[in-house]
DNA sequence: TATCGGATGTCAGTTAGCTGACAATCAATG
DNA sequence: CATTGATTGTCAGCTAACTGACATCCGATA
């Protein structure tokens, strides 16, 4: 219970928290994609597109936090499985943008609800100004994290 | 920009800005324990240790939110390289309960003290008062989607 | 125009963490 | 006492994600 000098205390340390959050969001999102037959990192993908088509492998790899060498290899059995569509040929660099097959629409679709839901029971417990908050004070620390400044 | 219907909007979702903070911690928690020649898991385990002495292969894997077999096997390299001790024969059961030795508890302050730094950077921006809510906030989530309460 | 920095797609190899399985042990229950 | 269920440590195999590397291509700069 006592904290160790200069130690972290877990039960108070956000870096903690956080992770241990992440981690049950996590673990429930597994749980209602894996009847599925869909990864958290297949489905990110396929939401990304349906938001923002025609991202290439690159950008959807940053969108899932992902390597875009992890990224390619997953695009790559989508695309076997039609469920994502890119070009032979690129038109301009490299860059080869994807799209969304009607198939993956359609998983999709099922996915999102199943998540939506998820979701959902996460906040059941915050107010909605609560919601907003938290979700500010979270975007607060990405850029703390990220910006170089002091 | 626009949101499609019964989607996800990535830029709204309390899941999104998580896993995006998430990911950002876990990034900076990293370059910093690189040069120390630890990862997170790692580092992770002793900071459990330093807490709570004794902790079980099983307890520990709980802590750092990973399996068991996956603490086994960096517990048994821990204790290769001298950072921490486990008894020859469980005294009760089959638990091996595991302490930190001097030069666990030598690399572990080093550690702390980096990741103590990450972690107040990731706080920079926030009030005492924001700091103790999100953490509140972040802990009624966890509850909220382990319980399968309604 | 030529060059250089940065970004992209992709190949290859490595690794950390996972799932599945098993015997051993304790606690509780009949 | 016997049995059942839950937990623990550990073995084995697998998979997803990582790092390293390379050629290609764009854009900016001299």
């Amino acid at each position: 219970m006592s904290q160790v000098a200069s130690g972290i205390d877990l039960e108070t340390s956000l870096g903690y928290i956080l992770k241990e959050a992440s981690s049950a969001l996590r673990t429930s999102m597994e749980e209602v994609l894996r009847p599925l037959g869909m990864s958290i990192t297949h489905y990110s993908c396929l939401e990304l597109l349906a938001q923002r088509p025609g991202l290439s492998n690159s950008e959807l790899a940053r969108g899932a936090f992902v390597t875009r060498q992890s990224m390619n290899v997953l695009l790559q059995s989508l695309e076997r499985d039609g469920l994502v569509m890119r070009p032979q040929q690129p038109t301009v660099g490299r860059v080869l943008p994807t799209e969304l097959t009607a198939d993956g629409r359609r998983q999709l679709a099922v996915a999102s609800a199943a998540v939506r839901g998820v979701e959902d029971r996460m906040k059941s417990g915050l107010s909605d100004q609560e919601r907003s908050s938290l979700g500010a004070m979270l975007a607060c620390c990405v850029s703390s994290l990220r910006d170089p400044e002091r």
